[in-house]
DNA sequence: CGATTAAGTTATGTATACATCATATCCTTT
DNA sequence: AAAGGATATGATGTATACATAACTTAATCG
């Protein structure tokens, strides 16, 4: 691995800081905040931010900054939509070329995920989000598709919005989403472990369904 | 339409120099040269070639530049699942959502596409691959999922290179791949039309795949 | 008193100077 | 003559200064 340089540095901090909610929908990323935060120059936190932009991860307006997606019912069914079909596909490829390894490394999310300490708590949602996000990104790498990975991995991250701030909105502060999540998860692993393509496929499909229902049931 | 700045009025070029083929897989696209031939200063342009990375059209090293992907055997195969499987979404989509205007829009390109001048020359295949990537990118658009069309217009530019190169590589420095383009997209045209969805998509699907295996017929 | 406009503030957009690292070249040494 | 290392070159990476445009606030006018 090489070194990181502070571009490379200023990318991962800001994911993190979106990630771990420091910001909400709408909210502006400055870049001269940013930089004294980080304690870097604007150069390197600029590029950064211009990264997130291109990926779809952050919206910009010009002379006036980039700042978190604002959340829509049509971008919501939009991403679900995507999502349920691509991991479809990552699942499926999945199961074609997952090793033992890999089969062993997706029960150990799924023992983490069982295991989530103090349940109904905040703590217990982050961690529960972080696992699963974990357990999806995981598949899509088994699937030895870059191309496939990388529309995933972007595809979960613009949901991650849903996921967590709507279930907070529409399902009450401390819902945690896991009624579905570790069961559907275990039938998943399991297609992926007897190769069956098809299935593991559409359970996929129909888990990342579920989710969004689960979500929106109250729209 | 806001004026452009000279980080858009970069990236635009930039593109357009790769979709012209002034490089090859592996250049080097270098900041400095860029910036002198586009009169700017590596600002703007580094900006740019930033987002290109980001956005995957092009590869970078750290400390030694940003490179037109090289190709692979592994990667076209990877490139052209994706493309299949997210196009045939974007063709069902496209059959549900596309509007009168949107169809007259697609028999526009189709028209021009069976018009193109002196077939067999290298502008004719320049002139088709132009069109081409209108029609698949289209039919994204009329998709009206901003996520899908981003995956379709990723996965179809990163196909670009094996359709360029590898076609007269592989299939002879005239081919232009004419023989089964316009005869399919007025099928997909027209299952789009007749808001027949599930064909729309298997019609795509099966297209990218007889595209693939044209191109790697002798591999 | 309200609305409009003008000045001030602040963040982005751009150019440039400098630091750092990768590569190529040439010289030295065996 | 070949191998190894010092040096030169030129690219990227970073910081900073300045230009520009949007927003804020305050002052002026009706």
């Amino acid at each position: 691995m090489t070194q990181p340089n502070f571009e490379e540095f200023a990318y991962k901090a800001i994911i993190k800081l979106i990630l771990e909610n420091h910001f909400k929908p709408g909210d502006l990323l400055l870049e001269t905040e940013l930089a004294k935060s980080l304690e870097l120059s604007r150069t390197p936190v600029r590029h950064a931010l211009g990264q997130l932009v291109a990926q779809g991860f952050l919206d910009k307006k010009k002379k006036k900054g980039c700042f978190i997606p604002l959340p829509s019912p049509d971008d919501a069914r939009h991403v679900f939509y995507a999502r349920e079909h691509i991991e479809g596909l990552t699942a499926t490829s999945a199961a074609r070329y997952a090793s033992e390894q890999d089969i062993k490394h997706l029960y150990t999310i799924i023992e983490k995920e069982k295991n989530v300490e103090h349940p109904g708590t905040q703590e217990a949602k982050l961690a529960y989000v972080t696992i699963n996000e974990n357990f999806h990104l995981t598949i899509a790498n088994i699937s030895h598709n870059r191309y496939l990975e990388q529309y995933c991995q972007h595809s979960f991250w613009r949901s991650h919005t849903y996921i967590f701030f709507f279930d907070n909105y529409y399902n009450g502060l401390y819902s945690n989403g896991q009624k579905t999540g570790p069961k559907q998860h275990i039938e998943i692993a399991a297609a992926i472990e007897n190769r069956n393509e098809e299935k593991a496929g559409n359970l996929m499909r129909q888990h990342i369904r579920t989710t969004f229902e689960q979500l929106f049931i109250k729209i």
